[in-house]
DNA sequence: AGAGTCTTCCAAAGCGCTTTGGCGCTCCCG
DNA sequence: CGGGAGCGCCAAAGCGCTTTGGAAGACTCT
C-alpha cells in the first residue's frame, strides 16, 4: 500500500494525502479525517526510503562503534544505550551502529554524514582534542558529546558529569579522614573522564598540602583484574596508601580481592571509594564492605542525550551549550579513619 | 558528486558508470577502469537513500531492542555485539537498533521489515515458542537467532551453544566428584537457554538415580544481588547443597560473597562452576578461588551470527539449519569431592 | 456585479539510483 | 559481401515520497 494507491482510492492527489498526514494546513480538516483514517484502515505506511529521499530526514541517530579484536565495549555502553534505547522508542527514533575500526573513526563519521544515514550522532569516550568532535562539528550534523574533548578551540555541546567535583569530594572526604597518602585508580588516562577525575584527587590533596605520589596513580582499563594488580601495587610498596580512590565498580571488585589476599582490611587498613556508574547486575551496597561511591547514573545520561539530540534534529535546541551533572557521594562502610 | 554529474564529466551515461561501478559484465574493462578511477578521485560515493529506494538494498541488519525504565539490557549484549560489529565492520554493515517496548517487541519488527529499512535481523534471548521467531519467519526476511526456540511447529535458522550438554557435563563431574545433593542457581527460567541448563543438570543427575531437590534451584535475573540471594538461601537450608552450577559469572560473584558471609569455603564446603560467556572485564581464574567454569564466547557467536547473515543477505545460506557449539568446561580451584 | 482573497486541491518536477529494452557498431563466417 | 551474433553503450522508466507553482472554486468586499 502506498501513496498513490491510497490517493487514488480516496479520489485525491498524492499531493494531498500527503500533507493532509503530514499535517500541512493547507488541507481541509474533514478531508484530513478521511485520508487519516483511510491510512490507518489499510495500514498505510510511508516508505522510509522514498520519504528519505525525498526530504533528507532519516529517523535515525548515528554512533561509530569502535571495533577490532583488540578493543573491548564497555559494559557502561550496554547501560547508556538503556537510556538512550529509552528515549528513543518514545520519540520514533533508531539507532545506528556502524562499526568502524577504533583507531580510525573519522572516516566512517564523514562517511554516514556524507550519505546523509542519520539525522544526528553522538560521541562518547572523547579524549582531549578529540579529532571527531572537530570532525563532526565541521561537518555540521546535529550532535552532542557524552563527556568533554578539552583542549578544542571552539565550543560544542555536550552533556558530562561533574568527574573533577566528584573525585575532588571523595579525595577531600578520606583527607578529612586522616588520610594522608592517598592513590587513585583511574581508567584509561588517554580519555577526560580519567583526566578530570586525577585533577579532582590531586586539586583536593593540595588544598591540604598534599600531593598524589608519583606511583599512586594507575591508569588502566576499567577490568576486574586491572584492578586487582593495580591494587597489589600499591599496597606492596614501601609507602602504601592508606585510601584508593577507585574509578570503577569493576575494578573495585579486583581492589578487595587484593585486599583480601594481602590479609588486610577495608575499611581497618584501607578506605574505598569507587565511581559508580549505575549497573543493575552490580551494587556498592552490596560489597562485602558496603563500598563508598561517587554516582551517577550514566543510563539516564544516555536518556538525556537522546533527548537533546531530538531537539537538535527538530530546531529546538542550537548552539555549543555544555551541560554538567553534579555527582552523588554515597557515604558507606568501606571509608574511616587512617590507620594508626 | 553524484551519478549524473560523475557520467556528464566523463562523457558516458549514467547507465554505464553504474554498471562500471557494480560490477556488471557488459562494460568494457578499459571504460570500466577509468570509471571507477574517476569515481575514486572525485570522491564519489552513491546515495544510499537513493540506491535503496531503487534496489530494495539497505546495507543495514536489524535487532529490537527491549527497552522500558524496567528492562535491563544485560552485559552480554555488548560483548555479542562487539562479535558482531567486528564482522559487520569487514562487511561494510551497519546495525540499527529499533528500541521497542519489552513487551510488544512484534510491532517493530513488523515495522523494520514492512518498511524494508534493514536487510536481515537477528533475534536474541528467545524463548520457548518464541512468538518472534513465529514471526519474523513468516515475514520472509532473512534472519538468525542466537540460541534457539524450542516448541515450534516448523524450522529455522539459529546459532546456539550447547547449554544442556555444557551443565550436563559439569553436573556430571560434580557427582563424579560424590557430591550429592547439586543445585542450580540459573537466570530467568522463561529462556531457552536457562531451561536447557536445568535440563542438561537434571539428566546428569538422573543418570546416577539422583534429582535436583525441589529447593534446590533458582531462576533470576543474573545480577550480583540475586546470587548472592540463592546462595544464602540454599546454604541455609538443611539439606543445603555442596555443589552449585551457577548460570553467570556476574551471579556467581554473589555466590562467592555469600558463601564467605556464611563462614564456608569454596572448594571445602562448596564447589562451584559457573558458565562463563568470556567477559574482558572479570575473568573465572582471578576469582579469590579461581572458577571452574563452562567456557564460550559470546563474542565469538556475534560474528558468527553476523556471518550468516551476510550469506543469508547474499543468497549464499538458505534453509534452517541450526547449528549447536560445543562448549568447554574448564575446571579450575572451585570443585573438589563433596566434603564428609 | 466585478475584483480581490482565501481555501482547497492538483499536476508535475524532482530526490539519485538501478534496470529494462534497445540501438548501433564491430567482427566473423559462409 | 551480406547477415547474424556479441559487445558496449544509452535513453528512459521507474522506486515512493515531498514540494513547488499554480488553478479552480468559494467567499468577501466595495
Amino acid at each position: 500500500m502506498n501513496l498513490k494507491q491510497l490517493s487514488h482510492m480516496l479520489a485525491l492527489s498524492q499531493t494531498t494525502v500527503s500533507r493532509a498526514l503530514n499535517g500541512y494546513p493547507e488541507v481541509n480538516e474533514e478531508t484530513r479525517r478521511r485520508v487519516i483514517d483511510a491510512a490507518k484502515r489499510h495500514g498505510y505506511r510511508p516508505n522510509p526510503s522514498a520519504r528519505r529521499l525525498a526530504t533528507g530526514k532519516t529517523g535515525m541517530i548515528g554512533y561509530v562503534l569502535p571495533t577490532g579484536t583488540t578493543v573491548d565495549i564497555d559494559p557502561h555502553f550496554v547501560e547508556f544505550l538503556s537510556g538512550l534505547g529509552d528515549y528513543a522508542r518514545s520519540h520514533e527514533l533508531d539507532l545506528v551502529l556502524s562499526p568502524a575500526d577504533a583507531d580510525d573513526q573519522e572516516t566512517t563519521y564523514r562517511r554516514i554524514v556524507a550519505n546523509r544515514q542519520v539525522d544526528a550522532v553522538y560521541i562518547s569516550s572523547p579524549r582531549p582534542v578529540d579529532r571527531r568532535v572537530a570532525l563532526v562539528s565541521t561537518l555540521g550534523i546535529p550532535f552532542i558529546v557524552h563527556g568533554r574533548s578539552d583542549g578544542l578551540d571552539f565550543d560544542y555541546p555536550f552533556t558530562d558529569i561533574d568527574n573533577e567535583g566528584a573525585f575532588h569530594e571523595a579525595a577531600r572526604l578520606l583527607v578529612q579522614l586522616g588520610h594522608r597518602r592517598l592513590a587513585l585508580i583511574n581508567g584509561d588516562d588517554r580519555e577526560t573522564f580519567a583526566i578530570h577525575r586525577e585533577r579532582g584527587v590531586r586539586r583536593a590533596l593540595a588544598a591540604s598540602g598534599l600531593v598524589l605520589g608519583e606511583g599512586h596513580v594507575c591508569s588502566l582499563a576499567m577490568t576486574e583484574e586491572n584492578g586487582y594488580r593495580a591494587a597489589r601495587r600499591l599496597l606492596e610498596q614501601s609507602d602504601a596508601p592508606t585510601a584508593i580512590a577507585c574509578s570503577s565498580l569493576i575494578m573495585a571488585l579486583g581492589v578487595v580481592r587484593a585486599v583480601r589476599d594481602l590479609g588486610l582490611t577495608i575499611p581497618g587498613d584501607l578506605s574505598l571509594i569507587a565511581h559508580d556508574d549505575v549497573f543493575p547486575w552490580l551494587k556498592p551496597e552490596n560489597f562485602s564492605v558496603p563500598l563508598s561511591t561517587t554516582r551517577s547514573s550514566i543510563r539516564l545520561a544516555g536518556a538525556r542525550v537522546a533527548e537533546r539530540l531530538a531537539a537538535r534534529i527538530a530546531g529546538l535546541e542550537e548552539g555549543a551549550r555544555g551541560e554538567v551533572w553534579p555527582v552523588d557521594l554515597v557515604v558507606r562502610g568501606s571509608v574511616a579513619g587512617a590507620p594508626g
